[in-house]
Formats: C-alpha cells, sequence, structure tokens
DNA sequence: TATGAATGAGCATTCATTCAT
DNA sequence: AATGAATGAATGCTCATTCAT
C-alpha cells in the first residue's frame, strides 16, 4: 500500500511546524522542510503555491487543532465557570504540551503573515469563548464589556507565562495553571 | 555644529527600528536600512558588528526606552493601589503611542534572539514593578504570587490588546485602557 | 544522450583552473567561474561547499593529472638513471604544455591553502621519485641525501625556468630541457 | 624630535610585509596594515598612490635588501668556486632569517604583479651571479650555458627547500645548506 | 505524480579609497 | 601633513522556485 497524497501533504506540514518553531520562517528553508518530511524539494510546490502559502495552511491546521481541543468535552449545560475554568485548563495544557504549535503562532502572530490574515477572532478557537462570554454576561457573572477585551484578559496572561517557560525562563506548574485560571476569573467576573 | 558620530548610529537604530517592525528581520535588508538612515551600507558596519547587533543594540535601547518610562512619575510613598494604576497607564500609553518598539520587542521575543537573551525580568521596565508587587504583598493588597505570574497577569492581557489593535482589529480606546487595568487589578488583588 | 551531472562539476572545475591560473584566487570571482563554465552561480555550491573546496578539489585534480603523468611509461626494470631521465622529461613537457597547472600549483603552495595542505611528498607525484632515489642510493649511483632534498635539487631548478618562461621571460627549448635534465643529474648522481 | 615623514613611510613598508607573508596581499586589508604601522588608514595614500603600489615598492625594497646582501663580501679577486659558495650560503642564510621577505617574494612571482613586472634578471641579486658564471665560463670551470639556466640550477633547489620549511614540512640545518651548495655546484661545474 | 538538479535574484559583509577636518 | 569616518562597489553564498525527466 502506497502512502495516499495526503499523507505526503501532512509530512510537510508535519515537518514545517517543527522547523519554524524551531528557527523561524526565514531560517527554514523549504528544502531542510522537504528532507525532514522525506520528500522532494519540488514536492512542496505541488500540495502548496508557495511557501507563503505553507505557512498560511499551517495555520489553519494548528488553529483548526487548537480549536478542536477547546471544544472538547465542553458542556453547553454546564456553568458558565465551571465551562471557562475547564476550557482554559484544556488551552494551557494543549498549548504546554504542544510548543511547536505555539511558537508558531506566536511567529505568525507578529509577523507580516499575521497582519495580513487579519486575525478574525470568530474563527479561532473562540466560538465556545463566545457562547461562555456571552452566557456570563446575561446572567451577570461576566463584566459586561466587549468580547476582544475578554479574551485578552482571558488569554494574555497564559499566553506570557508559556512564552516565559519556553524561554527557560521557568517551570510552570500545575498548581500554577490553577492559580492563573483563578485570577484571571477574577478579572472578568462581576 | 557639526554631526556628532552618534547621529549617524542614532540614525540607523530608528531606521532599523522603523524597518524591522514593519517588514521583520529577515525582510529588513541592510542596505534598505542604511538608505532610510541617509548613510552608506558599509556604514552601518562602523556601529555595529554585524546584523545582529545591531538587533540586539536596538532591543537594548528600547527597552532602556521602556524602562525609563516605567519609571516615570512613580511616587515611591503612594499607595501601591495607585502606583499600580499609574504605571500600567504609562505603559500601556507608551506601547501604542511607539507601534514600533512594542512590534520589535514582539519580534524579538519570539525570535531566537529573545530566546538567547533569555529575559532577565529584573532587569526590564520591571525594577518597579518588583517593588510593587513585595508591596502589596507585604500589605496583604495583593496575592501573594511568584512575580512571574503576577507580571504575566499585569502585561498579558495589555500586551494581546495591543498586538490585536496593531492587526487592525479595532481600536483601543482610553477607556478601555482604564477598564483594561481594572481588571488586571481585580486578578492580582487580594 | 543527456549530461551527466559529473559535466557540469567537471565544466566548473576547468573554468575554475583557467581563471585562478590567470588572475589569482583572490581576483576570480565565483561569479566569472560560473559563467565561463556556462552555469548558474549556485550551481558551484551544488558541487562544492564553498570557493575554498572548489580550490582544494582543483588542486585534488592537478596532483592526479601529475601524479598520473609521472608513472606514465615507468619502467621499473630499467635503470635508475634512465627512469630518472625519463620522468623528469615527461614532468617538465607536462608542466610546459599545461600551464594552467603550473600557475595553479605554485599559486597554491604559496598561500595558505598550500600550508594548510602540507604537501605530503608520498603523496605527491613522488612515489615513482621514492622509488628511484631509494634504489639509486642503494646501487650507490645516487648521493646517499634525504629524500626531500633529492627532491628539491630535481625539480628546483625545472620549476624556477618554467616559472620564468611563464613571465614571459625567455622560451624554454627541448635541447634546454635536456640541458638541465643533464645538470639536474650530476648535481644528485654520485 | 618628531618622526621624519620617511619613518611613517617605512613604518608602513615594514607592517605590510609582515601582514602579506602571513596572509597574502588580498587577504591582507589596508586598515590592518595602518594599524600596525601606527598610522592613520589614509596615510597609506599619502605614501603610496594605492594598494598596488605599495605592493611594487614592497617589492623592490626586498630586492634591494636581497641584492645588497649578496653582494656582501664578495671579494672580486677570490676564485669562482669560492665566491659562488660564499654568495649562495649568503643568500641562504638570508632567506632562512627573514621568511618574510622570501614568502613575499615567493607570492610576488606567483601572482600578475610578478607577471608584470616581468622579473629583470640584471636587476635582481645577479649582478654579482653574472659576474661569477661569466668568469667560471671563460676559466672553463662553469658549464657553457644560459644565463638563466645557470641561475635556476643554482637558486631553484634552495628556494624548494626554503618553501618546504616554511611549511613546516622540516628543519633545514646547517648542514644540509652545504651539502645543497656543493651538489648544486655539481650540477654547473664543468 | 514526484523528483532534485539547476537557477539567479537577493543579501550580508568587506575593504580600497576619498575627503573634510 | 595626517587622520579616520564614511562610502559603495564588489563578492561569496543562500534559498525559493522551476522544470526536464
Amino acid at each position: 500500500m502506497t502512502k495516499k497524497p495526503t499523507d505526503k501533504r501532512q509530512a510537510i506540514l508535519d515537518a514545517a511546524l517543527k522547523i519554524f518553531a524551531e528557527n523561524g520562517f526565514h531560517s527554514s528553508p523549504t528544502s531542510q522542510i522537504s528532507k525532514m518530511a522525506n520528500v522532494g524539494t519540488g514536492t512542496i510546490y505541488r500540495y502548496f503555491e508557495n511557501k507563503d502559502s505553507l505557512i498560511n495552511a499551517l495555520y489553519d491546521e494548528v488553529d483548526q487543532r487548537l480549536r478542536a481541543t477547546a471544544w472538547e468535552d465542553i458542556d453547553e449545560q454546564a456553568p458558565v465557570r465551571e465551562n471557562l475554568f475547564h476550557l482554559l485548563g484544556i488551552v494551557f495544557r494543549f498549548l504546554l504540551d504542544n510548543p511547536s504549535d505555539f511558537k508558531f503562532f506566536e511567529q505568525y502572530y507578529n509577523s507580516p503573515y499575521g497582519i495580513e490574515k487579519k486575525r478574525s477572532q470568530e474563527e479561532t478557537c473562540d466560538k465556545p469563548m463566545v457562547m461562555i462570554f456571552e452566557k456570563g454576561i446575561e446572567q451577570q457573572i461576566i463584566k459586561d464589556l466587549p468580547h476582544d477585551l475578554l479574551f485578552a484578559l482571558c488569554f494574555g496572561p497564559m499566553t506570557m507565562l508559556i512564552r516565559d517557560q519556553l524561554t527557560g525562563y521557568f517551570t510552570i506548574t500545575d498548581e500554577m495553571i490553577q492559580t492563573t485560571i483563578k485570577a484571571t476569573w477574577d478579572s472578568i467576573r462581576l
């Protein structure tokens, strides 16, 4: 049984993610990616128009993965607070466990790519967040603030902590995760 | 009155900051920088050993600028809460008013440079933060958490909001700044 | 029939030899070499790690060529004197007929490359020389001197004459070659 | 008492000789030369039109030095053989003791400079050689060969040995010098 | 469909030379 | 006369992309 075409595409994406996360977009020659993916140099161009396309496709994939994770086990009937704690915990854990995804994301946002992409919050991992926010505001549990602000309050601290951990600055414990989520909750609760 | 040698060095740094912020390190040819700085290509290498040196020197300069701003008008005798609100407000405003500084910083941290630099929190804009944290903890006004975590809680949301604004996502109003700071305070207060 | 990959490598070596011999290593841009070889600039770097590698590979090639020539028609059973005259004649002729090889060699030895290479006499064109020397010494036909000295006595005059001829100083006739070899023989014979 | 202008010229020549001998013409920036000579970068251009001029002037100086050495203690009345042995010994020793001069010379001859200069044998260290050759031939002590050939026979072996020694290949002893001169004599004597 | 050799535009960096002081 | 900051042409090398097989 031979590889399905999808396999090559996926191998390229997987290799690209690792290499981009490690070295940055511009220090990651396509030749290195194709080598790690065990495909020919030209093959990348059969699946992606050019390097930029590959980067954007990779963003979409990582974004999908994160979104799927965020939805995981969300019980729409559960209380807002419980859902938020659950979701933040899952995302936190996911990003810590998938540092390449995190690094790629950060790089993407802080580059011309991210600016062009003009992250559309509605399309990211935040459908459930929106649901939680709206329900929380309606129930007068969460401050009535713009979603963007609530979003930044929820993910800003987490993001900064993970970045610090990845630069070797310190180690995040499970307890620290809970403490952070608790503090995050304090910042948005009414 | 003739140009001091510092002028050229500064012209290079200024040009580099703008171009790096706009295009990223790797899409910013030294030739473009020297052109914008109105100096010869070779002149950059009289002031900086190589492009990496320039980037690191630029980081130091921006860091200095931010640190100086953070210390501004801090009255050590004033209440903790007041000092924190003041400081966060100033930093928020500074980063919004100096988007190139912000973009450069973010890029730097999310690149091999930042990882090598291993941000030493004690040396950044946070001497006053440390003071505030310690005093707040001592007075049982602020949660007794690691400084790193408190730091992330203070600057994470702000950072994410500014990034969003710079990607054109929305506009941050003065009222929003105050709201954010208030929420930030809620996340760390006891 | 298509070009074998070796063709491009060889074309690069050939072009490099001519240009190096003419202008010296440092006045021979890789762009000029690639142009004369009818290949793209980057192609050089598919076959050689960098310019230094190219130079060293070229040395190996020229060395091989000379060595092969020196061995040519050597009849191990023939008398020492006959063998020596034959070999010196062949090498003399070869270097006169291949001035690029000669110039390249001289340049190589009088540069940091040659010093690093630390010419290992045993590995150059001199296996047959060693044989001749040892046999001659054993038969008490040749002076019992260090091989290095015998080597210098054999090739020093020849080298200097060829250099003079290449600088346009005068023309070496076949008779001159024979006279030189005869004199060389006189310097080492017992 | 301040430096005479000549001092600076000489300082530049001295520095250039060392640096050229060590690194080759093209790996010896004028800035490095001026630094070692303790003069300003521009100062070189007050004494020499450009780098090429400096190289040629340096050649002339080294050449003068060698010529002066060769003439040293030559007693025109002494026997040809004695004079030749004396002169070769002095030159051999000089070149061994002044490796920078030797290396510079070799580099010069094996470069486009040397070819342009078209070494005029009459102008080098060989006035005394010519005298010796002519007298020797007249007295039927030396083979009646072209001066060029006699010259190559005299200096070829010496040159090759010194080069070998400088590449670290082996060490030349005083005894070796005498042996070499003796062999050289054998090659040109009748 | 897949490959990887070949390409050449693009970039960091060097260094001979100039010229204002 | 002497200086050294400034210059920019020149060069080695990289890497995204193409295309013949």
